[in-house]
DNA sequence: TTGTACGCGTTATCAC
DNA sequence: GTGATAACGCGTACAA
């Protein structure tokens, strides 16, 4: 059974009336008579008319469409992004098609075929770890097709972009381990092809020259799945193979940190009297680990919003892309909590 | 700028044939000689032409599209729901609009009208906290709109819906508990008008009778917002106000389990010694607390497709809702950690 | 083997 | 104050 949708015509009909005088009633236009505006509005709620948003679609090359390509919803980060974006996009009369690559490039080329098939208006997207190239994207942004890129952004022409502060964060982060007397720090690397892990990583080494360290390349350790079990795994080792045993970890992300808590703790060392430790993007449960996780806090749904405020502007034709620099770095914030300080 | 989508037209005029003929050759109709075939597919590539489904739609009457909405995205539950419907939606050629409703029904009802508008092909629906009534459904459901209804399902005639055994699922997790010699055990329990909520607390009652202890209701808490917060309150103040202590806490979900445990180490109590604890959806994080949280896994994967695929079976006619009782129930499994094992 | 005409639902434009 | 027509992109019954 399909739902037989009252049309336009469906109350012109009843009302004999013609289609476009319906089509004016509905919609307010002057000129025509409050008397049959009063009868088609009342036929509308007698059918449940409800307009054809597809055939506004077509007749308009506007589908008020946007879609939002991610690598994950599971992703604690991710799904504060959504909210976000769904609430700018709805504010604002559009709707949001959604899919997740789950980080492969092969879901991603497919997923813009076919938001483009479904005639988006814009895309906003944050890229899979596997994506090197940016062919698929450049080729969009030449003929002008809005997309803006959060979070994981690629560093081509044109691009606009919206991330965070990662460089700050991971500064900050690195930096109050230090203060509070922790100085042989590794850090627990993302990977090495997203722009996020790069910033995480220079901040992570500025702060410590800025304290008179030199970053020693053997403390930085690939952890590109960015599980707790691998961290886990990779703290385990690290705590043995290193000539002098670490005191602080850094960890580009929470679920990382997490494993390297937990590796600490199997191998008798107590967080954070022995062992300081710092995530990022306080996850939800942070405050619900033993001890409770210190980490960088990255506003999601204010990227979210500003994202797609920015994607908005741009089709709505609110600013021209060439004119300015647009991109936006927002702020990051260090949540201190107890497996930092000692 | 909008993307200048090359059409059928485009192709037709290039090639100085008809529309219909290069639609024709597109599709390898029979009764169109090869050699147009090859030209008209040749002119397509290089003009990277790319159906456009608005018009599809509109034509068919069918959007390929299936609406989703669920309360929120962050949870972790939900997420591996979407999962499960995108990988069986885009397998059968069908995209997902999502929506969240953040536990609001005017966000629901609101949804499903703009959905409506955008003729969706069917809806799937895990209804929001706030839904104490039904008939923004069963208006739809009268008219054969395919609606599936999936964890958060209403007792309304006609609706098709795939649950877990939260009934089984709380049994086992409570009968796990007296087995392990706890036997003063409470219920931190969800909103009592999602029948999750009902089923979970039979569950716990039925095992406790099952071991000849008769439940008392003022065992059972309410834990409606379903936070960590929430559930540390209401845990601290119980440790104080009931005639004896509980010595087991069975929670209707992760979070609040979490919540409990931070209360009872709060007040001094050992876990899993002083007391046992599970929680419901094998969260992430169960096995990133310490002690790690025992926890009964829901299969949200699972039931993301199985929702989908009854969804999609419907709105391609392969059965008719009113044959027979496609409704699905899906095992749970209760995963012991360290909280509730002495 | 290919072309013509029409309709899906809506609205801008021109006509009365 | 209202109606007729055309157009958005596509597929198909019918005609040639």
């Amino acid at each position: 059974m399909k739902l037989e949708q009252a049309t336009i015509k469906d109350i012109a009909r009843e009302l004999n009336l013609s289609a476009s005088t319906v089509s004016r009633a509905l919609k307010n236009y002057p000129g025509i008579s409050s008397e049959t505006k009063r009868k088609v509005k009342a036929m509308a709620e007698k059918l449940n008319y409800r307009p054809n948003a597809i055939a506004l679609s077509l007749r308009h090359s506007r589908s008020f469409t946007i879609g939002v390509i991610i690598p994950e919803v599971v992703h604690f980060f991710f799904s504060t992004v959504i909210s976000g974006i769904e609430e700018e996009a709805f504010s604002r009369g559009y709707n949001v098609i959604l899919t997740q690559t789950n980080e492969k490039l092969i879901r991603e080329k497919s997923s813009i075929d076919t938001m483009l098939s479904n005639q988006i208006d814009g895309v906003l997207i944050s890229y899979s770890k596997e994506t090197t190239e940016f062919g698929h994207f450049s080729s969009l942004l030449e003929k002008g097709f809005p997309i803006v890129f959060f979070d994981r952004v690629p560093e081509i022409p044109k691009a606009i972009t919206v991330t965070v502060d990662d460089f700050g964060g991971a500064y900050s982060a690195t930096k109050h381990l230090l203060n509070q007397g922790f100085s042989r720090i590794v850090h627990l690397a993302g990977p090495p092809n997203l722009k996020i892990s790069q910033e995480r990583l220079r901040g992570y080494q500025a702060a410590l020259r800025d304290h008179g360290i030199e970053p020693d390349p053997a403390w930085v350790v690939p952890c590109f799945l960015g599980t707790d079990q691998e961290a886990q795994q990779v703290t385990t080792k690290l705590l043995h193979s290193l000539p002098q045993r670490p005191d602080g970890i850094f960890s580009h992300n929470d679920m990382t940190a997490v494993g390297a808590m937990m590796a600490c703790k199997a191998a008798g060392l107590r967080v954070p009297q022995d062992v300081g430790i710092v995530g990022f993007s306080n996850w939800q449960f942070c405050s619900m680990v033993d001890p409770t996780l210190s980490s960088v806090y990255q506003p999601g749904f204010e990227m979210g919003v500003k994202s797609t405020a920015l994607l908005l502007d741009w089709i709505e034709k609110k600013f021209k892309p060439e004119e300015a620099d647009k991109s936006v770095i927002l702020d990051t914030e260090l949540i201190v909590r107890k497996s930092s300080v000692r």
